[in-house]
DNA sequence: GGCAGTGATTGAAAGGTTTCACTCACGGGG
DNA sequence: CCCCGTGAGTGAAACCTTTCAATCACTGCC
C-alpha cells in the first residue's frame, strides 16, 4: 500500500506518474478515464489501483483544454437569497444532471458590475452555457459574451428582439388572473400594491390587472395603484398603514401584491391592527413562495411554474450549446392561482 | 473596426493570433494580461485593440494549466433553499471579493451523491479552497478530498478531531439563552419542539436548553420534549396540534423551537386556532431568517451570525491555501438572542 | 501454415497560456 | 570612446491531458 496522502507542496499525481507506477503507457491510462471497454480488464484494473495508490485526481484544466469541451453550466443568479431563484436553480439543476453536466452558481446580487464580472469568469472557463437573471436584460454586456461563442439564455426575463433564448414567464397574464380570482370573489374595490413602476414585472402585472379590470366594465377608479419604492416586507407594511389610513368609503376590500415579500408585510401589518384577512381585506400575492403557505394567514398567490423555467431555461443552453441547427427561442410559461385562506370568505 | 463576432465553429482567437494582430510576440501579450506596468505604452495600446479587435477571451484552461492556480473559491451547500445558507454564501462571497477570488455554489440538497460529485467536480477544477456544509460532517470522502491537497473548510458543523478548520456556532449556548429568555419572562412550562433528535444542530440545543433549566432548578419534567421528524413548516404546525391537545394543567405556556420553520408553522397553528401569542404560548425560534421578523407576530429568535460565518469559513480557507504555516482551526461563533412580540409579554 | 481480422496498447502531437533566461538597443558615466 | 545598466521585447519550454494513427500479438479460418 503506497501513500495516498499528498503532503502540501508535492505536486499531486499526473496520468504519467500512473502510467509508470502501473507500467503502461499513457495513453492507456487516459482509456481508462475515458473509454473503459476498449481496456482489458487486468490492465484496467492495475491502472486503477496505481490511481488509488497515488491519489489520483484528474486535472480538470488540462483535460479541457485539450478535449476542448467543458462540463458545466452556470448560473448567475440576481438575488439568491430569493427562494424564487432557487427554484429555478433546482430545475436547472436537474436538467444539467441529465445531460451529465454540473450547475455552478454565481450571486450577482442586483449589482451589475459583480454580474459582468462573473459572466467574464465564466466565459473564460468556457462553460457549456451561461444562464443568467441579468441586472439589466438590455445590457450590451450580455451580447459581447454571446458574441464570443458562449451560449447566453435569459431567465425570468424578456428582452427586445430575439437574438437570445429566453424564459419568462407572462406576467400579464398573471396580473389578470390576480383581478379575474379577486372579482370572483365579489370584491370591487382593489387595491393594486407594488413598485417601482418601471420595473418590467411590476409594469407587465400593472397592465394585467387593468386588463382584468377595464373587461369586467368596473369604474376605473376603483383599481388603486399603491406604489412602494421597492418588493419587500418592509414596503408591503407600509402600504398596508396607508390603506387603513383611508377613509372606509373609499378603502380598498382586497389587495393584489405584485409580490409575495410585499403581501407578507401588508399581512403582518393587518393582523398586528385588527384588521382581519380575508373578511376585512384579501390578500393575493404573487410568486408563491414557501412562506406563503406558511403564513399566519396561508397566502393566495400567482404561482410561476419555477422549476420548470430552470429546466427549460438549462434544456435551451444545452441545445444552443450541441445542435447546430439551434434556434434561439422564447418560452412563455403560463402562471397559476393558488388560492388559499386570505382570499377565503 | 475588425469584426469582432465569433461564428458559431470557428475557433475563438488566442494569444497567438493576438500577438500576429499587434505584431508582437507571445510573451509580450502574455504581458499586457499579467504584467502590463513591464510593457511600453504604445505597445499596451496596440496589443489592447487587438484583442478587443478580435474578441479575445482568455482560455481560463490554459492559465491555470500553465500557472498552476486557479482563481476559485467553490461552497458545496447543503440546501441552497434555506435562507441561512444564502447569507453564510454572501459572506463568503465578501471575503473572496476582498481576495481576488470567485465563488462559485454548488447545491448538494442534501444529497450525499451530489455532495460527492460536485467535491469531485471541484477537486479536479483544483479550486483554491472548498467550503462544504457536509450531509454528514464525519464522512471520509472529505478526508479523501483533504489529503489529495485541496484545503477543505467545514462549514456550520463540527468534526470530531482537528484534522480540518471548521466554523460552527455554540448551539448548546444558543439552546441556553433561548430557554434563559423565557425564563426571564417568567415561564416554567416550556415545550422543546424539534428534531430529529440525532441531527447534532438539535441535540445541542436541547442540551443547552436542559442546562439551562437544570440551572434554574426547576422540575426536570417541565421541560417537556415535542419531537418532530423534520425541522420544517409542517412539523410546527403538527407540534402545534398535539401542543393544543394537551390538558390545560400540562399545557406549555411557552415553546422553543429548533429552528425558524418550525416555529412559523406553530405560530400558524396557533393564530388559525385562536391560541394568541405570546400571551397563550410563547414562542422562540432559531436561525433568525429574514421572514421571522415577517411573520405576523413578529417571531423572538436566536440569531446566528451567518454573514461572519461566511466569511470566516472563507479566510480559513484561503489561508490554508496560501499560508504555508497554516494552522487547522476551529472557530465557534456565539449566537445572540433577537426578541421580538412573539415573547413580549 | 499463412492470412485476414480483431482487440489491446503505444507514442507523439496538439491544445493555449505562462514563465524565464535571453537578446537588443539605447543612454549615461567614466 | 567604451562599457555597463536598464527597460522592452522575444522564443522556447513546460503544464497535463486527449486523440489518433500506427503497431503488436493473437485467434480462427481456409
Amino acid at each position: 500500500m503506497a501513500l495516498n496522502h499528498a503532503p502540501r507542496g508535492s505536486r499531486s499525481a499526473s496520468v504519467k506518474d500512473v502510467a509508470a507506477a502501473a507500467g503502461v503507457s499513457l495513453g492507456t491510462v487516459s482509456n481508462v478515464l475515458n473509454r473503459p471497454d476498449r481496456v482489458s480488464t487486468p490492465t484496467r484494473e492495475r491502472v486503477e489501483r496505481a490511481m488509488a495508490d497515488l491519489g489520483f485526481v484528474r486535472n480538470e484544466s488540462a483535460r479541457q483544454l485539450r478535449a476542448g469541451t467543458s462540463r458545466t453550466l452556470a448560473y448567475v443568479v440576481l438575488d439568491a437569497g430569493n427562494p424564487f431563484f432557487t427554484d429555478v436553480a433546482d430545475g436547472m439543476d436537474s436538467a444539467a444532471e441529465q445531460a451529465g453536466l454540473s450547475l455552478v452558481l454565481c450571486n450577482s446580487g442586483q449589482r451589475a458590475d459583480r454580474e459582468a464580472a462573473h459572466l467574464a469568469l465564466f466565459q473564460q472557463q468556457r462553460v457549456q452555457g451561461l444562464l443568467v437573471t441579468p441586472v439589466d436584460p438590455e445590457s450590451p454586456s450580455l451580447d459581447a459574451v454571446r458574441d464570443r461563442g458562449t451560449p447566453v439564455v435569459i431567465v425570468d426575463r424578456t428582452r427586445t428582439g430575439s437574438a437570445f433564448c429566453s424564459v419568462a414567464v407572462d406576467d400579464v397574464l398573471g396580473g389578470r388572473i390576480a383581478i379575474e380570482h379577486l372579482l370572483d370573489r365579489g370584491h370591487t374595490r382593489i387595491a393594486f400594491v407594488g413598485g417601482p413602476p418601471d420595473l418590467g414585472q411590476v409594469r407587465d402585472r400593472l397592465v394585467g390587472s387593468r386588463a382584468a379590470w377595464a373587461d369586467a366594465g368596473l369604474p376605473e377608479g376603483d383599481l388603486t395603484e399603491t406604489l412602494t419604492p421597492t418588493l419587500d416586507v418592509e414596503a408591503g407594511r407600509e402600504a398596508g398603514a396607508r390603506i387603513a389610513g383611508l377613509p372606509k368609503s373609499r378603502r380598498p376590500t382586497a389587495a393584489f401584491c405584485a409580490n409575495d415579500m410585499t403581501a407578507l408585510g401588508l399581512l403582518q401589518h393587518a393582523i398586528g391592527n385588527g384588521v382581519r384577512v380575508p373578511e376585512d381585506l384579501a390578500i393575493v400575492g404573487y410568486d408563491d413562495i414557501q412562506f406563503a403557505g406558511a403564513a399566519a394567514v396561508p397566502l393566495t398567490s400567482v404561482r410561476q411554474p419555477r422549476t420548470e423555467l430552470g429546466r427549460a431555461a438549462a434544456e435551451l443552453a444545452i441545445d444552443e450549446a450541441t445542435n447546430p441547427a439551434h434556434e434561439h427561442q422564447q418560452v412563455i410559461f403560463t402562471p397559476e392561482l393558488v388560492a388559499r385562506e386570505s382570499t377565503r370568505h
